[in-house]
DNA sequence: CGTTAATTTGAGACCATTCAATTTCGGTGG
DNA sequence: CCACCGAAATTGAATGGTCTCAAATTAACG
């Protein structure tokens, strides 16, 4: 089992895009990194946090998301394995938002001097680092279109179509269908509804029959039909890159 | 007049965050570009475009912004004199949103080519560059809840104070007081409302004596209070850094 | 000064919220 | 395996913030 690298997923994710050479390869594999879990809703990461290290989420989901003075939350992102939650943070000084796992996760948290070191050394894994920052700052400028623009049924419709697009690149999502471990309270937190809103808004995207979801499995049962109400177009997430 | 070269203030910016030693600043200087003037409204750069340049705001303002289909513009983001308005067009192939000129605008196209080869051989240029794409990220992400999760007051208030805190310094704004050009279509479409609600609520803050608004110049009378109605906290800036 | 853009006002409709209660689901221990 | 429990999902009714549509007023500009 020591075969297996923790790290190979994001070697291949990376290599695919730039072009590795055998020894970029290697000199990611060489990152020193610390395997942690975290529970359901557990912080990773929290605001105001001088970070040490970057995380590299495993297995699991994760979400990062802003707090209000009055309690209130809204979610900026979901992600999924092979991505880094919190990349910025190798440059930034502070954190600027929370991290939290959204089930059970497993993340490598790697030290920022190696990691910042590594991308200094080689260009095509800085490269692909900073292609990763600027994919992410392209997600959150399509979601404050989507709290900003789009009616409830857009925006989760809209949600739902990027998670789809994502999810099928790791093979997590096939023939339209994968795990929805998201609760509506955080699809709510993460579309700028209610949880009541989001629940009477799913029905209504279950009673036009674009999506069944059940027993925390989603299903696209209306591929265009969900794209044509979420006001999709997948440019944004420049997977061609 | 040729004395002052256009990408001097550029220099001054990274400079200070990043610590360039001479060679830096002149390798910044010797960029080549050419320069540019917008009117009102007109597109810097348009979704789809593959661009060959990346365009450094020299005077006036600009907005990024992304069309729905059904016509409804949300903007995404302001810029002001010495930021980069599309830097991340420097490494993504494909332009993902607009970028239009708010009032009349003049800019500095520089080539892909040797803005990227600078970075390449320029650990400080390269360091400055990048976290100038994640503090655009980051105010991204403070967009995300502000639209999201903050009723019109807070929305237009919070707008107002990210201006201020941007615009002193570059010495734009001086005692809370600053040239507004935004019309109130713009700054709906920036905070997710209306031009009939943006108005009734630049009523409401003007009304309990947070600001003043007339001939297109804006002064913070309360900045205490405008900064609490909008739930304001800078950290996401990261102005220090 | 004339003409268009921008701001302002009013009234009514609607989407989403709030608050509360009920039902279902998922996990746990007896 | 069933009884139990808390979390999550669902439903209802009333409220409210924001939108829509239209018209009037004011400001900007050539």
């Amino acid at each position: 089992m020591s075969e297996f690298h923790h790290l190979e997923p994001l070697v291949r994710r990376w290599s695919k895009r730039c072009r590795f050479s055998p020894d970029d390869c290697d000199a990611v594999r060489a990152l020193p990194y610390t395997r942690r879990t975290f529970g359901k809703d557990a912080y990773i990461v929290r605001e105001g946090e001088h970070t040490t290290d970057c995380t590299l989420l495993l297995r699991g989901f994760a979400f990062r998301q802003k707090l209000l003075t009055d309690g209130d939350r809204q979610i900026i992102s979901f992600h999924i394995p092979t991505e880094f939650v919190d990349l910025q943070n190798g440059l930034l000084g502070v954190a600027d938002h929370n991290v939290q796992s959204l089930n059970h996760s497993e993340v490598a948290s790697i030290p920022r001097g190696p990691l910042m070191s590594l991308a200094d050394e080689h260009p095509n894994i800085r490269l692909a680092m900073w292609i990763d920052t600027l994919i992410d700052s392209s997600v959150f400028r399509e979601w404050v279109v989507n709290v900003g623009r789009r009616d409830s049924r857009a925006r989760i419709a809209h949600l739902l179509c990027e998670l789809v697009l994502r999810l099928e690149r790791t093979g997590a999502c096939r023939d339209g269908m994968f795990d929805f471990p998201l609760t509506q309270e955080q699809l709510a937190d993460a579309t700028g509804l209610t949880a009541v809103h989001t629940n009477r808004t799913l029905q209504s995207l279950r009673r036009d029959n674009l999506i069944q979801l059940s027993n925390g499995i989603l299903r696209v049962v209306d591929w265009e039909g969900l794209r044509e109400v979420g006001d999709f177009d997948e440019l944004y997430l420049h997977q061609q890159v």
